[in-house]
DNA sequence: TAACAGGCCACCG
DNA sequence: CGGTGGCCTGTT
């Protein structure tokens, strides 16, 4: 397949490997030393040169560097971000300086939806091997060095799909939430959600069966790139016990969240989380 | 092996 | 409402 587009961007406070290997897409692939990453139609080839630059080359639809920049956080003001963190939360400098270089990643809202209703009660191999499954049935893909990628299916290929390809994906009680959304939503639900305010985004998406606190606020965080959202899952419920020592429901808890850290929410939850799963194991 | 995994829904009080 | 039991399937 061709190559669109090949530059160079410059970096600062950016780790490809963080940023892709955090828990918030599960769809990218490491080709010797090169990551892979498809993006609606379009298939990037990344590597970190030094810390400061970013190789990229875009297969596929062509795509700006406005554009990748905001694929992966790149637009957002960290520094600023990392400092009203540290103003409000002083104890949380060990897993901020332990996640430098995250960034918050900016996915397909629809995208976001179908995969973290996958990730419910699974490990992270579980739900890349349904997701991967999911886009290789659908089909559509880009060769890049003689191996294959698959594109994400856009919404409207899901009505292809057959019952017995949706049973191959074994998703268990996920099931009837996916066949749900396919059923009875479009793109442009996810789409006219763009407007609109957070709670009427989150609204609307704790209305979608199988989407509940957790699943929502991961949408609106990575789907729709609202800062302020607060996904909590275990790890999160761990890291706030131990940094900030409150305990309660999930509701309670991304409440907490969203109280204490507002706009940087999102920031705050990826470094506790990070910290966390990586250096706290269990 | 039995328990649990990056939660949600339905049901109960 | 706020709190609990059961849940598909794949791992450990």
């Amino acid at each position: 397949m061709n190559l669109q587009n090949k530059f160079i961007l410059e970096v600062e406070n950016f780790s490809l490997e963080k940023t892709l290997n955090c828990g918030q897409t599960f769809r990218f692939f490491k080709n010797e030393e090169h990551y892979i990453y498809p993006y609606k139609d379009s298939v990037l080839k990344l590597k970190q040169k030094k810390e400061s630059l970013l190789e990229v080359e875009v297969y596929g639809e062509d795509l700006s560097k406005d554009e990748i920049k905001e694929i992966f956080g790149l637009n957002h003001d960290v520094r600023k971000i990392n400092e009203k963190i540290l103003r409000i939360a002083p104890n949380l400098e060990e897993p901020l300086l332990l996640s430098s270089g995250i960034r918050i990643m900016k996915m397909q809202p629809y995208e976001a939806t179908i995969s973290f209703i996958f990730s419910i009660q699974s490990q992270i191999p579980v739900i890349q091997k349904r997701l991967n499954k999911l886009s290789a049935i659908v089909g559509r893909k880009i060769t890049i060095d003689g191996i294959d990628y698959y594109l994400f299916p856009k919404f409207e290929d899901l009505l292809t799909l057959t019952y017995k390809d949706i049973k191959s994906l074994n998703l268990g009680f996920r099931e009837k939430f996916f066949l749900n959304l396919i059923k009875n939503y479009r793109s442009s639900d996810f789409e006219m959600l763009k407007g609109k305010t957070y709670e009427e985004k989150k609204k609307f998406l704790m209305s979608i069966l199988g989407v509940g606190e957790k699943v929502s606020e991961c949408i609106l965080l990575f789907g729709y790139g609202e800062l302020s959202a607060f996904p909590v899952d275990t790890w999160i419920i761990k890291g706030l016990k131990r940094f900030f020592n409150v305990e309660g429901s999930t509701k309670k808890l991304t409440e907490f969240g969203h109280k204490k850290f507002d706009s940087v929410s999102g920031y705050a939850q990826q470094y506790i989380y990070y910290f966390m799963r990586n250096f706290l194991g269990s």
